[in-house]
DNA sequence: CGTAAAACCTAATGGTCGTAGGCAAAAGGC
DNA sequence: GCCTTTTGCCTACGACCATTAGGTTTTACG
């Protein structure tokens, strides 16, 4: 009987190409087993458990992500590169669902620190550079950009969107320009009155 | 033997208790059969399934915030309108996380139509008509406001922001800000030049 | 070529959803 | 107040999943 060649890497893999399949939720390592023709109990040699297996398949969309929107962003500016990195964003999570999905998972502050995670944070930090925002408002607007991206291709997915005029592909180019006007003007209010609540 | 008295609507709203304490991707039938001291089988006599059950636990959140939010923004308007309809929606993700987390799932279409969904968009556009926006820039308002919202809840939640300064309370209220502004500045874009991508 | 580790298997436990069919309690007719 | 019917909950079961224990085959390496 020839082996299959498993590995906690291809394991990731597939249940990533699973999870864009039939949905994250619904991965499940006889699923996975399934799939490389395999007994479920097989896969314990190489995952601890499900929920390793699931946090594999989050690390391995959160890498490939970031590799995506480092490319995309790299030679771009303003907002320029804040579209590139929405894009980024908003085509992954449609072509890949199920990864995007993963992406979400809650891992433990020890896995998260591990992961490609803080390469995210860094590239919107380093788009925002070009906006000249104070140390806090910088961590601010990262914030509200993981916060808007992360919202609207959600809500789009889950098909919010799909029953209403406009297009979101509209609605997703106004936001994203309704986001850079906004950076635009926060450094603004900086220096004026009193930045808290009125 | 006693009987349990048990209907659709006891068993959402165990349902969504049990959410809040334990998670909503972790409620299940048999987990509520035990909270009512009830047998699983006993249930679906009452739901459907467990598909149902969890969508009915969603209904019960939509209303729920719904209700809570109409309250919160009555007698105010524009930037404290807003703040209101946001920390309505922050607020009871934290107080109440299974429910939250129940209102995102995807309801089909007809159940969605039939939800209190409805009225959390118009509640959105009632706060919107004081900004005077375009009827097409009102959509894109609405679907940024939760977008956002419901991004940043999220990252909140799952503890991305517990991990670094400043206290994401201080973040909140200047992204609060930040939409108010952006919202003001708005109509502004509208007359002006042409209004696609630069 | 033989040995030992590695890769996969069978088998078993216990949890979940969901259906079928039984029995007992409450509700309504008389 | 008794009898019948509906209703509410139960037992029993089949199918699927996660996970562990322990056995067997394959491969790698000395």
């Amino acid at each position: 009987m020839a082996r299959a060649g498993l590995t906690a890497e291809r394991l990731a893999q597939g249940g990533a190409d699973l999870a864009d399949e039939i949905g994250f939720e619904q991965v499940t390592v006889a699923g996975l087993a399934r799939r490389f023709k395999v007994k479920p109990a097989s896969l314990y040699f190489h995952v601890k458990s499900s929920a390793d297996l699931k946090a594999r398949v989050a690390l391995v969309a959160l890498a490939e992500l970031a590799d995506r929107a480092s490319e995309a962003v790299a030679g771009r500016s303003r907002e320029a590169a804040l579209a590139a990195l929405g894009n980024s964003y908003r085509n992954y999570a449609h072509e890949h669902p199920g990864r995007f999905a993963a992406m979400q998972l809650r891992l433990d502050s020890e896995t998260a620190a591990r992961s490609d995670g803080p390469r995210h944070t860094r590239l919107m930090r380093a788009i925002l550079r070009e906006y000249e925002l104070g140390e806090a408002d910088q961590t601010h607007a990262v914030r509200l950009l993981g916060s808007t991206f992360q919202g609207y291709v959600n809500l789009e997915l889950s098909g919010s969107f799909s029953h209403s005029e406009p297009s979101s592909n509209v609605s997703w180019e106004h936001i994203i320009h309704g986001l850079h006007i906004l950076l635009q003007n926060w450094q603004v209010r900086q220096p004026g009155a009193a930045n808290d609540r009125e």
